[in-house]
DNA sequence: ATGAAAGCGCTAACAA
DNA sequence: TTGTTAGCGCTTTCAT
């Protein structure tokens, strides 16, 4: 099958060491390089990256854990991550958790035996997602869209608090008092981040506090149809609606369509994420929306950091504290796309 | 860092060849298999892939080729032959290429080197995506939705003739004589057959077959975008349209909704693979499905079959025209979503 | 600058 | 059933 680096060796009649070297950019005598690469030619040969790996321990591959694949957030990320990395060299194995908790762990794990040198992670709860055996073992994680305080890794965030609190102010300021919101689950940091951005903004002005106004939405487009129709149900003279994940307002988006409300007439509504569906639809949808591109870079670019550049030193004494202080926290700004979903009310 | 078989071999006392034995589900006597299961334990011990990869000359690790990650009907493809090849300790290893032709090969060349066991490819236009060697290399390789005569590879395709002939149809029944479509680009394989089903369901049912009602549109949203411009300047009288992917179905309907068509109304329309967006446009869309899940798990099963089941003997002799014979062609059936965006003319 | 040799962690023959 | 040994393809001292 294919040639080893121990047939070019005999082709060329050069140590197997000279021919590492040319691999892998050393010096080699200008006459020898040419016969060298003769001989890779002629041979077609190429490295087998698994031995490469096995020797120096470095797979040259990340691990990507993401709660699904099949959905344009994190799918955007990947692509872009990918590509980085892939420009570096780097394979990427990705696992699709389906948003499972239990497939998490597994993925972790399996992206453990398989040694990767790193891991992106985009975790799905509350639950530890395990891989802080990794971590100890000195390779770089990098978490996206979640903070974790008791363990040492970087973390790329949006400033999700930030972004419903301004979604919110555009609705207050058009005149809009009785506005609900389409919430995320409980245990999901971004969530209760994107709640907490809701609430305060609502507050501050005075505007109705009501609980009722707030439904759960489980970040799924079943979720946030279901949603929909309970704030609908329950507040008849609520005139706006912020949705806070893309899923639901593809699904409060349907059961607004099903119930026949018309937007902005009778409900103004502002979504999230997806510019292209919120420029499909029927009114453009006013939308909160993430800098997917920026959050890939900022994960590849830390982990490549990592682990081409200052490795933070392993500590032989697993009790060191001090660990966490390496850690490194982006924090990006979201943006916003008018539509024609929101209405000026005279009032 | 990592305990090794080794470790486990001195810390029970045995030899190397029975912690093998044991990992690899071969016969152990109880009691050392119990002494095993617990150094195991206490050192923490996890077999190393790459090792085993080198030695077995086999990575249980597929490679994955798409145009785009960021697009559903990809997406969700990747989703479930992730999840099935997993299942069966496959790693998966993908590369997005951007729908380009150079970065496909690239794509092939880097898995390559990766020593991937198999491969899945979704090839993005005409030229070879160089994936020859591999097969040679004995290595199986499936293609989705293309068909190559002269490579001997495995295919999955869908019946994207039916489908757009079909849809046609549909549209010929409810009263519709000037159909315009959006077709996808001259290369690839699946704007093809869904042209020629067009074509063929026009021409039988005598209607208006005009070339002025084709536009192509790039497979993007923004060429669905401009398709539908053009179709509705150059077609005033045009009462219908079918739409030939989900990109581009986007893009048409942010086109009719910046135009203020009013759909079913003004212009019927029948648009392409995402079932949510289809439900959540207003009025909901009729559409052309496609089996993702199958045509992930037909992949798969393949895939897997020619890994671990019978493969097909490499042949000692490259210039054995038979090759070719053991290649299979698994053909899926479109569906169909009805929605609310066909009128039903008088006529 | 180059060669010889050891060894990464595992599997697989072969022996016992 | 279990132990011994060679070797997968590469990198990496250590000599030369």
């Amino acid at each position: 099958m294919g040639a080893t680096m121990k047939d070019i060796a005999k082709r060329t009649g050069l140590g197997l060491a000279t021919i590492s070297s040319y691999l892998n950019g050393g010096n080699v005598r200008e006459k020898n390089r040419i016969k060298i690469e003769e001989a890779i030619e002629e041979l077609h040969f190429e490295v087998n990256e698994v031995a490469r790996g096995l020797k120096t321990n470095r797979t040259k591959t990340i691990g990507i854990v993401i709660p699904e694949l099949n959905n344009i957030f994190f799918a955007e990320i990947i692509t872009e991550a990918e590509d980085i990395l892939r420009s570096h060299g780097y394979a990427t194995m990705i696992c699709d958790c389906r948003s499972d908790a239990d497939r998490e762990k597994e993925a972790v794990e399996f992206l453990c035996h398989r040694r990767v040198d790193g891991l992106i992670v985009m975790p799905t709860g509350r639950s530890d997602p395990g891989f802080r055996r990794f971590i100890r073992a000195g390779k770089p994680v990098v978490m996206i869209d979640r903070k974790m305080q008791d363990v040492s890794c970087d973390s790329i965030l949006v400033d999700n608090k930030g972004a419903a609190s301004d979604a919110v102010k555009r609705l207050l300021k058009t005149g809009h008092r009785k506005i609900g919101m389409i919430a995320g689950p409980e245990d999901v940091y971004t969530a209760k981040e994107r709640l907490k951005g809701f609430r305060e903004a609502v507050r501050e002005a005075g505007a109705d506090a009501d609980e009722a106004l707030i439904a759960r939405g489980n970040y799924t487009i079943a979720g946030g149809a279901a949603a929909m129709r309970k704030l609908h149900e329950q507040n008849p003279d609520m005139t706006a609606v912020f949705i806070s994940n893309y899923e639901m307002t593809v699904g409060a988006m349907m059961e607004i369509n099903d119930l026949g409300i018309r937007v902005p007439d009778e409900l103004s509504v502002i979504g999230f994420d997806n510019v292209d569906f919120a420029r499909a639809s029927v009114p453009k949808l006013s939308i909160v929306t993430q800098p997917t591109a920026k959050i890939a870079r900022a994960a590849a670019d830390i982990l490549i950091g990592r682990l081409e550049g200052k490795l933070p030193e392993e500590h032989e004494n697993e009790d060191d504290a001090d660990g966490q202080k390496l850690s490194a926290t982006v924090t990006l700004k979201t943006g916003f796309v008018e539509g024609r979903s929101v209405r000026t009310l005279k009032a």
